[in-house]
RNA sequence: GGCAGGUUGCCCGAGCGGCCAAUGGGAGCGGACUGUAAAUCCGUCGGCUUUGCCUUCGAAGGUUCGAAUCCUUCACCUGCCA
């Protein structure tokens, strides 16, 4: 394998380091040998999410450069959790946990190379840590966190006013013995992750250097935002998921495709592995003539091949084009117009007495979360039923608006396509 | 330990016996404009078998024809004094 000298510069042009600990220390020790690094995953959900993400694109990126990665999932941590503002985690239950780091191992999978000469390694921190006794975790780990830094760390200064727990409190040690851990049995030396977890990862290196009187690096990539700042689906829509259970590929094309403009330059260079002059070339399109919102089309496109595969790609992409194309839903055939359905999100429906009213399918399609709401969509003119606006909150469709003897298209608002298949 | 104040819908925050499902702002949702963008403007924003009914204003009781609003107890939070 050789070594990929440009790496450091393309990270930062990438804009995927945050946070780093000595830039040049870490520019020499990628262009002496292969690298080897990690970086964690706690398994706080069933699925890891957009963040998550570009932790693993991260990895990849490091590894197609030559160096070694280790993906850790969290067997221990995760049983844990590290604080977050938003308040005290409640514990998950073990069976719970295993679980979920099954599924998280899974899907961190295909990202990486496990075969090779710089071979990727799976760990889980519940191995080393499990048997672990409280005296020598006491004794060899935390003589070496002071409390009073500790309780200068500003996620824990955020929290001492609502309150942290014990438990909470010590999980930076956990997650810096890993590192530890890492550092002495294969001789890790280098740790990645989110820039909320840049304190977590330099306890971690000075847990190195205190203990062992290592030298390690560590970097952190930046939180992803929206353009005003906010986090991406922090409110409504939730967490961009990669578990098609969670989150249908259709939708997550979706979300791409709509990023906003000013974030497009920024997710291009972090989430595809798309070259610096490609993107640029797709930038400065972009940038004058934004309204073919060619760079949305090209993200979309690559993320969505990268978690879910061409093939789904592809349906999506014919899906959103019949879905969107223009308006005249009959002139469509009803195989594509079934198949673009099924990728937005179809539900079915026994119309053998009847086909239920509007307002019924809008809930039964999730498009409205009550039937109250339905009603209400319908009264703002949000509601269409094969492109055409829905005016009556009592309206039913009748066998006449079966497209293809049995789909109807449900609309709410602008892109929220539904399909029912009426049987 | 003493004194004072607070706990309201997704979040912030009014209300202080009937006109309160509860003012206002933010988020969300829909419409207009556009490019399935942003900004802006407008509307909407507990549920239902929807001229009405049901469940909400920290928890549990109570007073009253009637309470988010008054009383009692409990829980938590915030100031001031020790």
């Amino acid at each position: 394998m050789t070594l990929d000298p440009t790496l450091l510069d393309d990270l930062q042009w990438r804009g995927l380091i945050a946070h780093s600990t000595d830039l040049d220390a870490l520019r020499e020790a990628f262009t002496s040998g292969s690298v080897r690094f990690y970086v964690g995953f706690d398994p706080t959900a069933p699925s890891l999410h957009m963040g998550n993400l570009l932790q693993i694109l991260t990895a990849r990126r490091l590894q197609q450069a030559g160096h070694t990665p280790y993906a850790l999932v969290g067997g221990a941590t995760g049983m844990i959790g590290d604080p977050r503002d938003s308040g005290e985690r409640s514990l998950n239950s073990l069976d719970t946990v295993k679980d979920w780091v099954e599924r998280v191992r899974r899907q961190i999978e295909p990202f990486l190379e496990f075969e090779g000469p710089n071979a990727a390694t799976m760990v889980n921190n519940y191995d080393w840590t499990a048997s672990l006794s409280v005296i020598d975790f006491l004794r060899d780990i935390g003589k070496h966190f002071p409390v009073n830094r500790m309780l200068a760390r500003e996620t824990v200064k955020r929290r001492l006013e609502s309150g942290i727990s014990y438990t909470e409190f010590s999980y930076v040690l956990l997650q810096s013995m890993d590192f530890l851990n890492l550092y002495r049995d294969h001789g890790v030396t280098l740790q990645f992750g989110g820039s909320d977890q840049w304190g977590n990862i330099t306890g971690g290196v000075e847990l190195i250097r205190r203990s062992d009187g290592g030298t390690a690096h560590a970097f952190a990539t930046p939180l992803v935002t929206k353009a005003d700042g906010t986090k991406y689906g922090k409110t409504e829509g939730g967490a961009l998921w990669l578990d098609p259970q969670m989150m249908s590929p259709y939708a997550f094309y979706q979300f791409w495709l709509n990023v906003e403009d000013e974030k497009v330059g920024e997710l291009l260079r972090a989430f595809t592995f798309f070259s610096r002059a490609e993107i640029e070339e797709l930038e400065a399109t972009h940038a004058e003539k934004p309204f073919l919102r060619a760079g949305q089309k090209a993200l979309a496109e690559h993320v969505t091949t990268l978690v879910h595969g061409a093939e789904e790609t592809e349906r999506i992409k014919a899906a959103s084009a019949a879905l969107f194309g223009g308006g005249d839903l009959s002139g469509l055939s009803p195989d594509t117009l079934g198949a673009a359905l099924r990728e937005a999100g179809a539900t079915t429906v026994d119309g053998s007495d009847g086909l239920p009213s509007v307002v019924d399918l809008l809930v039964e399609t999730g498009l409205a979360k009550s039937k109250g709401e339905a009603r209400r969509t319908i009264g703002e003119g949000g509601a269409y039923l094969n492109n055409n606006r829905v005016e009556d909150p009592e309206a039913s469709p009748s066998a006449a608006d079966l497209i293809g003897g049995s789909w109807l298209v449900l609309r709410r608002g602008k892109k929220n396509f539904a399909g029912v298949e009426v049987r």
